[in-house]
DNA sequence: ACCTGAACACCGTTCAAGT
DNA sequence: ACCTGAACACCGTTCAAGT
């Protein structure tokens, strides 16, 4: 058969994320891939240094995927929702590779890019050091958060079993003692997922807006803060 | 060395963590645990249906140390503060535990309760069904991205190359190239953790504040802010 | 410079057998 | 009801050897 024997980084990467698309992260594996690319598993060696590797490269091309910069956004709401949905459909194309994506990002120059970006209309709203600092954590952490709640929550849709067997446990509960998870699994069944992205965005940014009242002086603030 | 031979679910629940803990996600096997615990690999499918089920052991070890009820909260807005630090100062002290936590979390009892009891507050803003939903989404979004990030983002703290290694490789970075995640890694370096939490929940709940203003039909209500 | 087979030290889990 | 050893089908990675 016509097998290209030539290994090179790019085609390990490609292949290797088809296999973690196709039959999840435990079907990556070093001797799975060879396998998938007609050489034998010590050969990948001469392209990676071992697994951690490998999965920095499947992180890179999932963020690979995702294009923010299309135009410049002069309110920097805009640009933060554009980068956070951007990354967030990226992601969500991937979902088995979301624990590599939570784990091993922060190898992956692709998503220090996109951080860069968001830093930058962050930056925008009036915060440096200390302050953007919390911003910049806060969003991420909201986006990652969310994108890995959706796959593995209590409320899961895109875990490998199907949504209405997630949800038919949650409707199984004892009604008295979780009536409110039991009210938002309803909710959930009927609601689409970017939307429910975009409006949790929207109130993380209504908080960044609301934020701005206060910032400038250290001692008090009119917010519920620790201490 | 008077080992006692019985094992029970319990057992295997404490020293599933304790070498969680100690060793790291891969320290967790059937074999280590078993030897651990003095007995042959097998015995644990006794007491357990899989390694899965032993995982699920693991959240619910750390989620249980959680403890936000020590006094009921008049202000929804306390009530969210305290159970989300509880529920991230509980993951905190188990970094190693975290990708299950994220993964495994749907099947605890003890994260039900805390939904439920975090779903209650919530509740109390006015908010119902679809809101609802998308409240608790964005709050333990935000909780688990955060306790994530931290332990695995891009300014990493808690992982296990120490702070300074990893806040070094930032400061190594092409300076022009990426000028605001230096200022936030400089930042970072000063900052402590729980601080960070609690300011950025603080955004959050800003956030959710100002969304009542917005909401359509019967709950408008113009709060007083707290204090 | 790139490839490779054999081997090592591990996994989770099935099965049949013990008490 | 609880425990267990042997065995199966896997892992990632080292090493020595090939081209």
């Amino acid at each position: 058969m016509g097998r290209p024997a030539k290994l090179s980084r790019e085609r390990l990467q490609t292949a290797a994320l088809a296999l973690v698309d196709a039959h999840g992260l435990a079907g990556l594996s070093m001797r799975a891939l060879a396998s998938e690319l007609g050489s034998a598993p010590m050969t990948i060696y001469n392209h990676v240094a071992g697994r951690a590797e490998l999965e920095v490269l499947v992180v890179e091309a999932v963020i690979g995927e995702a294009d923010w910069s299309r135009e410049p956004h002069d309110d920097w709401r805009d640009a933060v929702v554009a980068i956070t949905v951007a990354l967030w459909r990226a992601v969500r194309a991937h979902p088995h590779a979301i624990p590599l994506i939570l784990t091993r990002r922060s190898r992956s120059t692709a998503l220090l890019e996109a951080s860069e970006a968001l830093l930058d209309a962050l930056a925008r709203s009036g915060r440096s050091g200390r302050e953007l600092l919390i911003a910049f954590r806060t969003v991420t952490g909201f986006v990652m958060g969310i994108a890995q709640a959706e796959l593995a929550g209590p409320l899961s849709v895109a875990a490998d079993e199907p949504a209405d067997v997630v949800i038919g446990r949650f409707r199984a509960l004892p009604r008295f003692r979780y009536p409110r998870l039991i009210e938002i699994a309803d909710a959930a069944a009927t609601s689409d997922a970017e939307g429910e992205l975009r409006a949790g965005l929207a109130l993380v940014i209504a908080g960044l807006d609301a934020g701005l009242d206060a910032t400038p002086s250290p001692s008090r603030r009119r917010l519920p803060v620790a201490q």
